[in-house]
RNA sequence: GCGAGAGUGGCGGAACUGGUAGACGCACCGGUCUUAGAAGCCGGAGGCAUUGCCGUGGGGGUUCGAGUCCCCCCUCUCGCACCA
């Protein structure tokens, strides 16, 4: 056994290598507590607004701080922004970089039932770690601006912007399906909820029809569309808020059900095929099918519909089979005047559209296996397929539709031909409607922020809080589960919700209902702008100054929930006048999961990380011959590979485990941690720090003239370096850096003229590291912070001589080494002496030169 | 099924607008130091083969030249999933 299987797992660990007795050295502990606490007593990176200064907003999403502490995970982003912060201060931006905690929400609330711990408390516990944690990483956050959304400081404003959207109309309430989760005893956002299971838990998750608060959202859909192109925004991120709001363009046409004075409506984006209608399809669920069903369809239609409702979601999209039942009604295509049959099925979907189709089983594939299914005829209406073998969904020409035959698909040229006779003939109208809903605003939970409302017996709302009654505080309770009723705790404190109502004079209710969590993090971008203002959510003079974040970093999990609402949020306070943008993240970015190693046994038993060793690079059980396997997957406490910073950075420092997260990969790719990998970077800023201190500490800077392959070195750094950072490329950037460590090594660089730019190269992502190098080592007394950033010589920063290849018949032959800017003669002169060279050429004809300077050169022969 | 992204050494990953594939790091091998080991330092290294050949998932194409561009196919990951 050659070396100590992965020194994480083991206890006590051993010693980070170098530290043994008598050497001085790097140590992490020392330094990185040490200019923590100089950073906070400075106040080095408290931001304040300067109109004279250009400002950078960047940033993190913030925490849920619950209370297991931080995860790898979190530093990868964080590590990356931060970086991306000190370089900007040292270009002379006036850097915005907050931090708080999204501390509303069901973990700790779980935690108070199972065990008695009151969330306030364990909240104030959690963050409390996390605080401590992010700090012990060496961010620059400005933290006199955190906040906390379980703060009544900060819901106060949370519960003002509720009172905004209640005014305008966009806070309401209604009896919809909502997804009822009954383990969790609340409602749930359709993004809470994955493969109908809730995303928290993995619960099964059911449709019921509640009276629920909803936002309407659907309102914004144009304007959350039309601004996803003003935004750098990943591509696959703005694709996907696109098709969540699902935008639809087609005709609302009305049905009327023969012998009866109701009128259906259905929703369609293919009017054109309207004379090829054969029969509508309504939802189960839709209030119509009660009043239009025949006396003998009765039993069977109530059947089908009572079998649908109870199933979830899931269970409803499990089979694509068609089913369905007849109602015996026959409503009249308004094209042909034929009656039709109307069927319920639970393929179509009554929360969307108008709840009902018309079947065109010629040219939707749907409603052509539900034809086959059921022998419902197909009418062929468009041209160009062959509808009694499949659906024919392409373009063509009108057939078999009266006056419109002949009229060409093709761009959208029919359908907008039929919709304007629909409307001239007063049978429908054109209409736009969106796959998304309103969002589901309020859970039947605790430990959120409470509904500023008051109702009367019949649960009508009589007025929204003023600012003046605001916050409503959550009243302190010992019973945090939810009610079996489907109300939250709250409404068993009777003496909070009852009222007597100066106001109003009347007897009124509390909502006993509480915001969803994505409720506190819609806004808190703007908060941290202004986070003491007791007068107003954000001082607009502020939010004008700072905002829109000109960086956000988070992960792709978010892309439709909170990224979505945040942007609805800040075009409502646009619209009141309270901020000035209509898109909050100008530019934003997710990292990457950072994933761990799953090793099992031949037989595909999962082995945790404690029980593996590691010999000749194979990995084996402890002890064992048994040789594992190795795969990268999800850090889980299942396969007993959580990694957890605290560990990482009492073994090798913060800076060591900055500096390897940033070089472990693209920032918005997934990677494995790799604890041998974390050595490595340990050991560069080891070898770094010899470059700046001897072997008894003591500085080794001199003011000896570089050379210029040294000023070459250093200025090819800068160049790249900043770069890098601008294009995020921080892995490249980490690469750089140990070529020029490695360099300045081997040459015994210690010209001042070197080191003083080394150390600020390396402070964004090593800031303890660079600190002490810049004050200790280089004798600079104010910090590396705000020291401007080096500026490169590009004639230093490009070399003039280059080595390119030589190849014959595209083939690499040889290399040479010219000016880089040699001409063709020259080139080819010192090819010819390149003996790898001149054996290919031997006896050729050389028929063309192709030579690219500072690139290529290659002899075509015969 | 639809949509998006990705396949490069043993591993993580580099490669500017097409121009010496494998930078940098891990692991590995050799040397040095040491009683020995660890760490450090110096050096090696894609594969096969002793002048050469083959190599960026597979197959075709464009080009003097392809990881990069075009066509077809395979695999993986992530979304969405009867949205009318």
């Amino acid at each position: 056994m050659r070396r100590a299987p992965p020194s994480l797992y083991e206890t006590p660990p051993r010693p980070p290598p170098g530290m043994l007795e008598g050497t001085m050295a790097y140590d992490p502990q020392r330094i990185e507590q040490h200019w923590q606490q100089w950073w906070d007593d400075k106040g080095t990176f408290v931001a304040k607004e300067d109109p004279a200064k250009k400002k950078f907003y960047a940033l993190d999403m913030f925490p849920y701080p619950s209370g297991k502490g931080l995860h790898v995970g979190h530093p990868a982003g964080y590590t990356a922004s931060d970086v991306v912060c000190r370089y900007r201060r040292a270009l002379g931006f006036n850097v915005l970089h907050p931090m708080g905690y999204d501390s509303f929400g069901l973990p700790a609330e779980q935690k108070a039932i199972d065990e008695g711990v009151p969330p306030q408390k364990s909240t104030t516990e959690a963050l409390d770690t996390f605080r401590r944690q992010l700090k012990r990483l060496g961010y620059s956050y400005d933290w006199t601006r955190e906040v906390s959304t379980c703060d009544p400081g900060y819901y106060k404003w949370t519960q003002y912007i509720f009172t905004l959207l209640h005014k305008r109309g966009l806070a309401y309430q209604a009896d919809a399906f909502v997804n009822w989760c009954a383990a969790l005893g609340t409602v749930l956002a359709n993004d809470e909820v994955i493969d109908g299971k809730s995303e928290r838990g993995g619960h099964p998750v059911t449709r019921l029809q509640m009276r629920q608060w909803m936002l309407r959202i659907t309102a914004y859909a144009e304007r959350l569309l039309a601004g996803l192109d003003t935004i750098d925004w990943p591509d696959a991120t703005r694709m996907h808020q696109r098709d969540w709001i699902g935008r639809s363009e087609g005709a609302r046409i009305h049905f009327r059900v023969d012998g009866t004075s109701e009128d259906l409506e259905v929703f369609t984006t293919r009017p054109d095929t309207l004379w090829g209608a054969t029969f509508l399809v309504v939802a189960p669920e839709h209030p119509a099918v009660a009043r239009i069903t025949t006396a003998a369809q009765k039993t069977a239609v109530e059947a089908y519909a009572k079998a649908a409702s109870g199933k979830s979601e899931k269970d409803r999209q499990a089979s694509k089979q068609k089913t369905g039942v007849d109602t015996g009604a026959r409503a009249l295509n308004p094209a042909t005047g034929k009656p039709i049959p109307i069927w319920i099925a639970d393929y179509v979907i009554y929360g969307y559209g108008t709840g009902a189709i018309m079947a065109v089983p010629g040219h939707d594939e749907r409603d052509w296996e539900f034809a086959k299914e059921f022998h419902l005829p197909i009418v062929d209406v468009i041209t160009g397929g062959d509808v009694t073998q499949a659906a024919h969904a392409g373009e063509g020409a009108m057939v078999n539709s009266g006056p419109f035959n002949g009229t060409a698909t093709a761009d959208g040229f029919a359908k907008a031909k039929v919709i304007d006779w629909l409307e001239q003939e007063k049978l429908g109208k054109r209409e736009v409607t969106y796959k998304f809903r309103d969002w589901v605003f309020a859970r039947q939970r605790y430990w959120g922020e409470p509904i500023p409302v008051l109702k009367d017996d019949q649960g009508k709302v009589v007025r929204t809080l003023e600012l003046d009654e605001l916050p409503l505080t959550l009243p302190p309770t010992e019973h945090y589960k939810p009610l079996g009723t489907g109300q939250s705790p709250l409404a068993a404190l009777t003496d909070w919700v009852n009222v007597d109502d100066k106001k109003t004079g009347r007897k009124l209710k509390r909502e006993t209902d509480t915001m969803p969590g994505s409720a506190g993090s819609s806004w808190y971008f703007l908060r941290y702008c202004d986070p003491h203002n007791d007068q107003e959510l954000c001082a607009r003079a502020k939010s004008d100054y700072w905002m829109p974040v000109d960086l956000y970093v988070g992960g792709a999990e978010h892309r439709v929930g909170h990224l979505l609402y945040s942007r609805m949020w800040q075009k409502v306070l646009k619209d009141e006048g309270l901020v000035r943008d209509e898109e909050p993240f100008q530019k934003l970015v997710h990292q990457g999961m950072i994933q761990g190693l799953i090793y099992r046994t031949p037989d595909k038993r999962i082995v945790p990380l404690a029980e593996v060793e590691e010999r000749d690079g194979k990995a084996f059980k402890k002890g064992t011959d048994v040789e594992l396997s190795i795969e990268t997957g999800k850090m889980s406490k299942r396969y007993g590979n959580v990694v957890n910073p605290d560990d990482v950075i009492k073994l090798y420092g913060a800076d060591a485990l900055r500096v390897y997260i940033c070089f472990m990969g693209p920032l918005e790719s997934d990677k494995p941690w790799q604890t041998a990998g974390m050595e490595g970077q340990y050991n560069w800023l080891r070898r770094a720090w010899r470059v700046f201190f001897d072997d008894e500490d003591r500085p080794r800077v001199t003011d000896k003239e570089p050379t210029e392959e040294e000023l070459r070195i250093i200025h090819k750094a800068i160049k790249k370096v900043g770069r890098d950072i601008d294009t995020l490329s921080l892995n490249t950037a980490i690469s750089m850096l140990h070529v020029v460590v490695r360099d300045f090594l081997q040459l015994a660089t210690t010209s001042r003229k070197c080191l003083e730019p080394l150390a600020q190269l390396i402070a964004p992502f090593a800031p303890h590291f660079a600190e002490e190098a810049w004050g200790k080592g280089l004798g600079k007394g104010d910090g590396i912070t705000y020291a401007p950033w080096p500026k490169y010589d590009e004639a230093l920063a490009t070399d003039d001589t280059v080595t390119i290849g030589v190849q014959v018949l595209g083939k690499v032959r040889g290399e040479v080494t010219l000016r880089r800017d040699a001409d063709e003669a020259t080139a080819v002169a010192e090819a010819r002496k390149v003996s790898g060279v001149a054996r290919n050429l031997e006896g050729k004809q050389l028929v063309k030169v192709v030579y690219r300077a500072g690139k290529i050169l290659n002899f075509i022969v015969k």
